[in-house]
DNA sequence: TCCTATTTGTAATTTAATTAAATACTGGGC
DNA sequence: GCCCAGTATTTAATTAAATTACAAATAGGA
């Protein structure tokens, strides 16, 4: 975790004095990093060995060694300052502006999932006898990525758009099946339905939407969307996409991991099965 | 510029005192984060106030300044080193390490799209009377997903991952349309025929894959897919996919950015055409 | 209300960094 | 080859910064 985040975190638990001194810093975190204790201390209105100590208190060695540790830590943050496009913006200054978006949106999702959650998920998946993968809308194109991407670990997958093969697919599933579920609001009543037959059917329901949705609660593990992360503004889902397809990332690798080296053998016979399609 | 950056470039106009103190920070940029004046001059073999002099050269104020600004630049390069998973990582451990790669990729891509590329396609894109996008495996999800965000913007879109399909909506352009493919090698033997046919017919020839394949040979406009950067280990493009949604997206908003402020009403009754369909 | 424990401040000390002056190089001219 | 000018570097001294040790004050509990 960063110093700043540390920071924030425990201002509930510093005395008076050392919460003055926190909130100096934070007022301009950026010139406290070329700061004084002496200065410092003038600032928060306290003495200047209360800043050493507040140092300590934070688990850094020193004052200057916190400085360097805010410096980091602003430096990491600053990176993903994500500026919304305006019209008028030139190719180069879009490109950049989407670009940090998304590095943004990943770094959102750093914070965001929560490992034991996607341990879960893992284990559900990979204990399964067959998924079945579903998405409407925006979340089509999701489902069926990550049915191109799951079928390769060696477990039946199948991914439906269509609602009401999604009702059969789900009405049909069992104890074996995960059924994984798109959505990013987590709202869509079709998709709530659905997800209320599979669960009837004892099959398992991992949701990657809103938590605090609807679907969420019918889910057995949900994980973020990134939902109320959207930038609105031109209102198509674009961030949020990067991060779903991370969340797919992050599965199938622990997928894979969990399977051990034996998927190799797999991974490549489906690999070299495309060679004849290719010229060279 | 980074001071990191700022240090290597200016070794060869450093003094021979200079140059010690610069390598043996250069050795481990990371301790010396933590150093002090005299334990960094006992490393180079120099005196103390050569390390003060040395600071000021650089364009800092002080050597804690200097130490600051090392910190900063450590900070934003480091996050963006992608280590590959390796078995045995536990679930927090790959979850970082793939947002990592993901991240890196995003990095990658900043210093590989060329604006005018962009802008060129992002013209054709805007004059079209149809767009038509054809991939295939895995790229048929790219596709679709494409197809989702393109179509919003008021051009007739489809997308098709047929071959047979594909061919006939390639025969059946002409100047007014654009095909915008998707090939993560551009060595597929369908796709390039298909992107010939195209041709034949007069469109418009996008294609987003690797440059140097005989498909981006056919294309007017070649954008990277990334293709040289993936990482093999696991045989499931991944990275890759993160970097052409991410083009994608650039594509969408220079295209918003180009169409002006009348396309937020459209934009607007696209997402609540969608309004019934959510319970709250 | 008093006592104890915790928090904060003052003064002294230690440590670190810089300045100023002196010395040691380096290369060009004789 | 030797001397001189200029630069580079060091030693010693100074200044600045941070921390420690100790004292005072404040807050909570008996």
């Amino acid at each position: 975790m960063t110093i700043l985040t540390h920071l924030k975190n425990s201002l509930p638990s510093l005395s008076k004095a050392e919460f003055r001194i926190a909130e100096a810093i934070l007022i301009d975190p950026e010139a406290a990093v070329n700061i004084t204790t002496a200065r410092l201390a003038r600032l928060a209105e306290v003495s200047d060995p209360m800043i050493s100590r507040f140092c300590h208190t934070l688990g850094c060695s020193s004052f200057p060694d916190f400085k360097v540790q805010l410096a980091k830590s602003l430096a990491s943050n600053t990176f993903f300052i994500s500026e919304a496009v305006s019209p008028g913006d030139d190719a180069s200054l879009y490109i950049e502006k989407r670009i940090n978006a998304n590095q943004a949106a990943l770094e959102y999702l750093r914070g965001k999932l929560q490992p034991e959650v996607i341990e879960q998920a893992v284990q559900l998946l990979s204990q399964s006898k067959r998924i079945e993968i579903f998405g409407m809308g925006g979340s089509a194109a999701i489902a069926h990525d990550a049915q191109h991407k799951l079928f390769r670990l060696g477990i039946p997958t199948v991914a439906y758009e269509d609602h009401l093969m999604q009702r059969m697919s789900a009405a049909a599933a069992n104890e074996g099946t995960t059924v994984l579920l798109f959505s990013f609001t987590g709202r869509t009543q079709s998709m709530i339905e659905v997800a209320r037959i599979a669960k009837e059917s004892k099959a398992s329901l991992i949701a990657i939407t809103s938590p605090n949705s609807p679907l969420a609660a019918v889910a057995d593990v949900t994980i973020t969307s990134g939902d109320e992360l959207e930038d609105t503004t031109l209102y198509v889902p674009m961030t949020t996409r990067i991060i779903i397809l991370t969340i797919i990332d992050i599965l199938v690798t622990g997928m894979a991991l969990a399977q051990g080296p034996e998927i190799d053998v797999r991974l490549k016979k489906i690999k070299h099965s495309l060679d004849a399609t290719k010229v060279n």
